[in-house]
Formats: C-alpha cells, structure tokens, sequence
DNA sequence: CGTCTTTGACCGGCGC
DNA sequence: GCGCCGGTCAAAGACG
C-alpha cells in the first residue's frame, strides 16, 4: 500500500524524522545550504521575509531534526479556503492532516506522487502569524526527474476539503490517464516545465503557475524559488535553461538580496511579473 | 477501476 | 516514567 512510498531509509521507523520546526520558523523562509542532493523546489517564497533567513539545522542533535528541510512562505491571496493551490510541478498527495497546536488552521501533510517510491514530502499550512501566507515546509527529496508529464493541465483542485489551509494547497495530480497522456508531449518533456516556459505568459497566468497570477501583487511581493537549488534536484534543473533566468539586478536589489547568501546555490529570485528584475542567485 | 482525500488511530520522540 | 504532540498509517468513501 502507501508502504511503496518508502524508501528502506524511512521504512522503519514510521518517518518520524520530519518532525515540525514550525514553532520557531513559522513565517520565515529558511533553506538549508547543506541541501545538496535536490530537494523538491519550494514554488516561491515571501521576500519580505528574506532577512529573517535561517537556516533549518537545528542545535539539537536530534535525528529528526537533522533531516534537511526547506521552509518557504508564500503569500496567498485573500483570507479564505478557496485559495488557489500553489502547483509546484510535482504530484502530491495528501496522506495527513492534523490540528497544530497553537494554530488555528491545521497542517496538511503530502508525499510525492509524481514517481512510485519518492520520498519527498511537504507540510503545508497556514502561518499563525500571518494567515494570508501559506509555509510549505519540504522534506526529504525526489528521487526522480522533474515529472514531464506534469502538468499543465491540472486544473482539477479538490474542492472537498473543508479545512482552510491545508487542503486548499493540495496540488492534486492528474489522474493516471491523464499523465500518460501528458508524458505524449514531447515539448514537455526535455526540460523543466517550471521555468523553461516562464517566458511564455500564458502559462505564467494559468497553468502551473496560475497561483504566481493569484499572489499578492504589491511591488514589494518578490517571489524566490530555490527550485534549482541544485543540480541534485533530483531532476536536475538544466542550467542551459537556467541561463535564461538571470536578470540584471539593481543596486537597492543587491542590498534586498543581501540575505540571500544563505540560500541554497541557484536560487532563483523573482519580483512579481513587471514590476521589477528578476534575479538569479548562483 | 485506479487514484485521490478524509479522518481516526497509532507510534515514537521529546520535554517535564 | 509519563504525557503531550507531531507525523504517518490505513480504511473508507469520493471522484473522474
């Protein structure tokens, strides 16, 4: 059963390596530069919280606490449940929900679905602080490529779930018929879906990365995705497509980013759509 | 029919 | 040692 979504590293000992810092990273954005084996790509993150960047190794010498984890924080657009789902490329299923002591909104709990046996995992809920910004916190990694056959038509929300947050995140994949189908497009299928189009606006507004169009659009909403953090992304961001990405930065920028060195290598820095430059941190 | 979400139960780490 | 709490399992039902 869901058995086959573990690895022998996990199967054990009932994952409790994924245990939450989301006490103490609640609303911040943290990456852990240790990340080297690719990490599921975080779809965005709050750039006002740049500067409150840290990373998730904890001091503790607890063994769940020293699994790698990317905690990003997404605004999200209005106060209510029908928030759109930030898509993030990769099928996820929901496997768990619980209450969060201390929150009023519960955490979602999802596992890779894009590939029989992924271990990556994600935690999805709404910041106590701040309800108007989902964290996502990701563990684990795929250990797979980027899904081509995701996903340019996954439309289908799951609009069955009552609870607030964590459910109205679920990225919820296409059907088996219908990645089949989508694994047919051959212009999908050789580069990263996520980016390698990002200058096609169409699909900016819809599509995938219909919930870029859904944040908040303020000028100070700059959006970071560490989705390349690294070569490892399982997936393995194409640096040639990469190139693409980088924009030149301005000198105020360069102090925004400031903060940014802590971030895993290649994260990517937007600033919403017109507004501003995008940038590139390699 | 296959895959999904939902949800209560269970397990084990951690703090006291 | 005990209880709390977070993370996962797994059964049941829904959905396309």
């Amino acid at each position: 059963m869901d058995s086959t979504f573990f690895n022998s590293s996990n199967s054990n000992s009932r994952s409790k390596q994924f245990m939450s810092d989301q006490e103490e990273n609640d609303n911040t954005t943290s990456s852990t530069p240790e990340n080297s084996s690719g990490s599921p790509p975080p779809p965005s993150t709050n750039f006002s919280d740049f500067s409150k960047i840290t990373s998730t190794s904890s001091p503790k010498k607890s063994t769940r606490r020293a699994i790698q984890k990317r905690v990003v924080s997404i605004p999200i657009k209005g106060d209510n449940s029908n928030t759109p789902p930030p898509s993030d490329s990769w099928a996820w299923r929901k496997y768990g929900q619980k209450p969060i002591k201390g929150s009023p909104y519960p955490r979602g709990y999802y596992r890779c679905s894009s590939s029989k046996g992924c271990p990556a995992r994600k935690q999805v809920e709404r910041s106590r602080v701040d309800p108007s910004m989902l964290v996502i916190t990701y563990s684990s990694e795929h250990n797979h490529p980027w899904p081509a056959s995701r996903n340019h038509h996954n439309h289908h929300q799951s609009n069955s779930s009552s609870s607030a947050a964590a459910a109205a995140v679920t990225n919820k994949p296409g059907s088996a018929k219908t990645q089949a189908r989508e694994a047919q497009q051959p212009e999908h299928q050789d580069h990263d879906p996520t980016f390698a189009d990002l200058n096609d606006e169409s699909l900016i507004t819809h599509d995938e990365f219909g919930w870029f169009a859904d944040m908040e659009t303020t000028s100070s909403t700059v959006l970071e995705s560490p989705i390349f953090a690294e070569s490892g992304c399982a997936g393995g961001a194409d640096s040639a497509d990469m190139a693409a990405m980088v924009f030149p930065m301005g000198e105020e920028d360069e102090s925004l980013f400031a903060d940014l060195g802590e971030l895993p290598e290649c994260s990517l820095v937007f600033r919403h759509r017109g507004v501003g430059p995008q940038v590139q941190i390699c």
